[in-house]
DNA sequence: AATTTTCTCAACCGCCCTTGA
DNA sequence: GTCAAGGGCGGTTGAGAAAAT
């Protein structure tokens, strides 16, 4: 929390050297103390700062590019099932990370609402009993504080994007499950020991839990 | 061809949780 | 039991690229 953040401390894009002298102090030293190993390192960075870019860019196990259909539904899936729980959902998905799924909902969801509410403002000019506009909650939140900046999320709400996609998904013989990836790297581990209680909690009747827990 | 708009994604921020002294 | 430090997570921003006008 309190880590020296004086003036000497850099930001912004990584540079090649930075990426290689971090590389090869985790290698050293594990991807665990990030502090520590920002401090040896001799990289002018937080411990956050060089988590942040072995996490999402540096860890061998990353894979690049476009998400495959396959993934696409996976995410669609899970986070039908969890909200916006990021990390959680990376992790069923082996080589993709929280922040590229994030980044991947907002840009493909959005324009899933925006193509949505195109489609149902063709409807509505000619039946005119709207239903969905200027009221719900934000695409891209299922959950948290409605907090989105730009316009066309604010007249499509989220339910009936996925009433939508739950109905494709209906129709089109849908199985893909996270379980059924190979849980090849360490980062990418299933978290078997996720607390079963905790899911049960949050969604009280989780259909997956056997799955989940082995 | 030039300009404007939209999209993509790496990186940062701030809050919360966990851990260890 | 308390507190501080470190780590993790979700939300947000901004620069550069791509597409549209």
């Amino acid at each position: 929390m309190m880590e020296k953040e004086d003036s000497t401390m850099r930001k912004g894009p990584w540079t090649e050297e930075e990426d290689a002298q971090l590389v090869f102090y985790v290698n050293l030293f594990g991807d665990r103390r990030w502090d520590f190993i920002a401090k040896v390192s001799g990289l002018k960075r937080t411990g956050k700062s060089c988590r942040l870019r072995w996490v999402n860019y540096l860890h061998p196990g990353l894979k690049r590019g476009k998400m495959t259909p396959h993934e696409e539904r996976l995410v669609l899936q899970l986070h039908s099932k969890w909200g916006n729980r990021w990390s959680r959902i990376a992790r069923k998905i082996p080589g993709r990370t929280d922040n590229e799924i994030k980044n991947y909902w907002r840009t493909h969801m959005r324009k899933k609402a925006q193509d949505q509410k195109k489609k149902s403002i063709a409807q509505s000019s000619s039946s005119s009993s709207s239903s969905s506009s200027t009221k719900g909650p934000s695409f891209y939140d299922t959950g948290g504080d409605n907090k989105s900046k730009t316009g066309a999320e604010e007249v499509y709400s989220m339910d009936e994007i996925w009433k939508d996609i739950e109905l494709c998904e209906e129709s089109s013989s849908f199985t893909p499950l996270a379980w059924d990836f190979p849980t090849d790297d360490s980062l990418w581990a299933v978290d078997e020991e996720e607390p079963k209680m905790l899911i049960a909690h949050q969604y009280d009747s989780f259909p997956f839990d056997n799955h989940m827990t082995g």
